[in-house]
DNA sequence: TAGGACATGTAATCAGTTACATGATTAA
DNA sequence: TTAATCATGTAACTGATTACATGTCCTA
């Protein structure tokens, strides 16, 4: 059987499990929150059990239910033989892969800035800033945790490539400072909002 | 009444129409297509005139048909006082913007480098580090055209800032593969899929 | 006169989120 | 004993894409 086409997410969560361990819906998110985030987004807690279901049902992955028959149980999730075929068959598609997606709301608004106070888009940027400062924190944590774990060489290179591009993030979103401040006082207020 | 919660994307579709000039759907996807996209994304035809369709129910554009009343006629939309009013409200916001949402399927491959062959790794890195070359060249266009026009100096930021964003992400990337380069070739080769 | 760009739209599907419900376990 | 965290799931919705249908206008 060809490898299915499933969603990229689906990848994404058979590649949690292709790490040593066994680990629950619960973990996964945990884990994906953690640092997955940082290059890929980290799925909804349902979605990750939705795809844990679906990757059960083509036999990628097996569930062990921790209680005994209480509804609802604990139940850790581990790769298949076939799941680990499938994925390294995935990750080996000479296919391109999907194209990067970037969705930056602060930018769509300063596109948007000539509708906006200067004083308020300044602030939103740095607010940018701010928060640019934080994940980099999250991403140090990461960083930390992977450290010398030799399965993880992998990891901790997406880890770094995360760690240098929130660097590069802030200074992408300072240089925009300078460009909003070059456009200078002489730039007019927006409209009053009159309409009409 | 209070300005609607619509997603991002409308804002979008409205933004494009907020600079001077009326434009049909179909012009509206070419210009996201064209500079947007770069720090947005551009969304599907289809979805370009559902939220045109929307937007005018909202009485935040007017169409203008072209052709007499053949049904599918070429229709101009612009903006209206009140869909103007309504974009500068939503620009001012004070509640942050929605996150930046970041998925790298270059990264996600890395971060299962464990699966890959090495050799095939590092062309999937330099294939992105070629086809980011070639994103550069279009926004470099986009910056060409926008040039000099008073009335596209934040779209002109916008573009810079995509310029250097995409100049950061092939640095970034031959860092990768440097990383890549220095896990040197004592890393085993994938597990054959001989699966059980 | 054939092909490509212009132009608009429908139908089907899907990926993904939010909100909600439920309950066990653990620590203050 | 109360709150937080662990843990799993359903239901409803919606944002967005893909594939398709249709037809015009322009140009090589």
């Amino acid at each position: 059987m060809p490898t299915p086409r499933l969603p990229q997410t689906a990848w994404a969560v058979l590649g949690l499990l292709s790490f040593p361990g066994e680990r629950t819906g619960y973990e996964l998110k945990k884990w994906a929150d953690s640092s997955l985030r940082f290059f890929y987004g980290a799925p909804a807690f349902s979605q990750i059990y939705a795809e844990l279901r679906r990757l059960e049902g083509l036999g990628y992955v097996t569930s062990r239910r921790s209680g005994p028959d209480e509804p609802r149980a604990k139940r850790a999730y581990a790769i298949t033989g076939e799941g680990r075929a499938a994925l390294a068959a995935w990750a080996a598609g000479t296919d391109a892969p999907g194209a990067v997606s970037l969705k930056h709301p602060v930018l769509l608004r300063v596109w948007l800035g000539h509708l906006a106070e200067p004083e308020r888009l300044r602030a939103l940027v740095a607010e940018h800033v701010a928060h640019t400062e934080r994940e980099l924190k999250g991403v140090r944590e990461a960083l930390a945790r992977a450290d010398g774990v030799e399965a993880w060489a992998h990891p901790q290179i997406a880890l770094r490539w995360s760690e240098r591009r929130l660097e590069a993030e802030g200074e992408l979103a300072r240089g925009m400072l300078a460009d909003l401040a070059a456009l200078g006082p002489g730039q007019p207020a927006p409209d009053p909002p009159t309409c009409g």
